[in-house]
DNA sequence: TTGCAAAATGTAAGCGCTTACATTAAAAAC
DNA sequence: GTTTTTAATGTAAGCGCTTACATTTTGCAA
């Protein structure tokens, strides 16, 4: 008869139940939780007691209201499921939880519109600030969070000069770097097998640096040959077998990440052609299973851990907005192994 | 000297502003956003013209308090940086999407008071429900679950008759199927190396599974030597040698996870060793790697994305609160590959 | 037309916190 | 002991939304 019943069981205890409970006001127990040095022992043990006997815990949602701020860092990546973001976004957490900071992942599946979405999201909940891979995206993107004033990092890239702050390392002078080196065993006709490049700017930056050092070397760009394909191990093998299906064959086949690479060399092994005696293959990322691939993986080294830790500090220091970081570029270093060597003394 | 100058420039739109703006009330601009077919049609594009022109997005934490729902659902893993975990939860997100969830992630380093606080934190955020791997944690936890009526699926794991509600498959059983068909093959000294067993329920479950064989088949347990360690290739290399250095040595070397057992294939290749000639060596779960690896790993197959997906659905339907899933469980198969080979003749 | 049910909209009370400001208690200075 | 300063606590006004309930419009049968 009564129409007052409460639902369900015990409610879950508030600010103001511990308050009662405590015989102090909100406030007090607002302090005791946030800046406890502001209330007198004797009564913070009252208060810090009665929280236990309750069992209670802060309301994020209300705090992050009242408070307009929620110690939360969003980060947008492409996926999970690769292993370098995996690996930078686990060291970006564990920076940040040192800090007192919680992360918020997204993932956009590399498109470009799902980016957009998770970032209104992230920003919707509350993020103090923004961790995005790699600077391109939509004017509207930058202004909204320019509006919002969240600050943002972009990570895994770093362009000289770029409006945004970034952590990262310059996609086209390190695979510039590699191609170099390449060229400089003897190969004159290159293979490329890269991510799609549609949205995603370190894959466009490491063409780039390959057709670079073509012009450097005063080769013609059609001695390149360009195959875009999804990522994967898989992918990886059918683009192989495409390229070496063209006439004249590549000698090398330089691949935009180490786990296309790995697919062209399981492709090679069983197409029944030797690395790199009958052709070079080359990654980029030096995840674990460049060095455990039979022949091993040249690629190039880039810091994912660090880059990881430090994108952490620095988007900190820019939430709690002390002095501004500058953009930092971290150096990539190349992991010379088996599968590069001179191209095959029969090459046409 | 006017004290009342607002901080900042533009501040962000509220609801009150598109209200404003649109010359109705709050409640329905709320309600075009929350449920339109309650506003007429004249009225509604009305609202919606003022929110594209402020730019308006609704505060997520204020909708959260205000609703009590939040339309998220908090997973709580080891880690990102374990393939398994980072596919599976990316199709459990990608589920979870399709049903209009967020998903948030927190990873707790295999430790069980990170993985405590996390889900607490997660909860504290409102999630709506929660995802956590293997049955095992405190009573506390699972207390702290049903007081705050969180509905909450174990995953990764299955048993006959746990209290708690799961999707995943019967860690014993699947590993047991492979050691039977170890011994079959002839084996009798067997080495095991697993993960850390304290706080991960799976790995323990495994070293039972095997435990159990060698009692079904009348083996001692004495023939079974186990190692634990840390997850990662190179441990699983150490952990190799180390087993290779006891005497009489295993004639199999069955692993807790494949990237343990590509750690151990390593170690293997590097000491000499052939396998399966010299050694057989199995591993558990999968992954990309174990097809790769030099011989092909022997492994139980687990179906990693589909758990995921189901998981995300059964979630949705517990907090739907339609009818509740019952638990379920998922097949696994065994791999046969070349790792795996009857143990050398001159066995002792 | 008028009347009335149904549909659309408005009003306002929270949701659980934080924090400026007001008040009171304690410590320091005289 | 009184006054002044400082520390501790309390009061209450929001933060930006949702939603029960009240009110106004609308559509339509009589």
């Amino acid at each position: 008869m009564t129409s007052s019943i409460p639902p369900s069981g015990p409610a879950v205890p508030t600010l103001a139940d511990v308050a009662r409970h405590a015989n102090v006001s909100t406030a007090t127990v607002s302090r005791c939780l946030n800046s406890p040095d502001q209330v007198v022992l004797r009564t913070r043990e009252r208060v810090m007691k009665a929280v236990q006997e309750l069992g209670y815990a802060p309301n994020f949602n209300a705090r992050a209201l009242a408070a307009k701020r929620t110690n939360t860092i969003g980060a947008v990546i492409p996926t999970m499921e690769n292993a370098i973001f995996a690996r930078g976004i686990q060291a970006f957490q564990e920076e940040l939880g040192r800090h007192g900071f919680t992360l918020l992942v997204a993932s956009s599946s590399y498109q470009e519109a799902l980016e957009e979405e998770q970032i209104r999201t992230l920003t919707a909940r509350g993020a103090d600030a923004l961790l995005l891979i790699g600077h391109h995206r939509s004017k509207r993107v930058y202004d909204f969070l320019k509006t919002r004033s969240v600050p943002a990092l972009v990570a895994w890239a770093y362009a000289d000069g770029a409006e945004q702050r970034s952590i990262g390392f310059d996609n086209v002078s390190a695979m510039a770097d590699l191609a170099r080196l390449v060229i400089g065993q003897g190969h004159r006709r290159l293979g490329f097998i890269s991510a799609e490049t549609a949205s995603n700017d370190r894959a466009r930056d490491r063409v780039m640096g390959v057709r670079n050092v073509l012009a450097e070397a005063g080769l013609d760009q059609s001695a390149l040959a360009l195959i875009e394909t999804q990522y994967g191990i898989s992918t990886g093998g059918e683009a192989f077998r495409e390229m070496m299906a063209l006439s004249p064959r590549p000698t090398a086949v330089l691949c935009g990440n180490d786990v296309l690479a790995v697919g062209a060399l399981r492709a090679a092994k069983e197409m029944g052609l030797s690395v790199p005696g009958d052709v070079s293959i080359t990654g980029f990322d030096d995840i674990e299973l460049a060095m455990l691939a039979e022949p091993a993986l040249t690629t190039v080294h880039v810091p994912h851990r660090e880059m990881g830790r430090r994108a952490a500090s620095m988007l900190v220091q820019m939430v709690n907005g002390d002095t501004l970081p500058d953009s930092t570029r971290l150096d990539t270093d190349i992991r010379l192994r088996q599968s590069l060597g001179p191209p095959p003394s029969d090459a046409a």
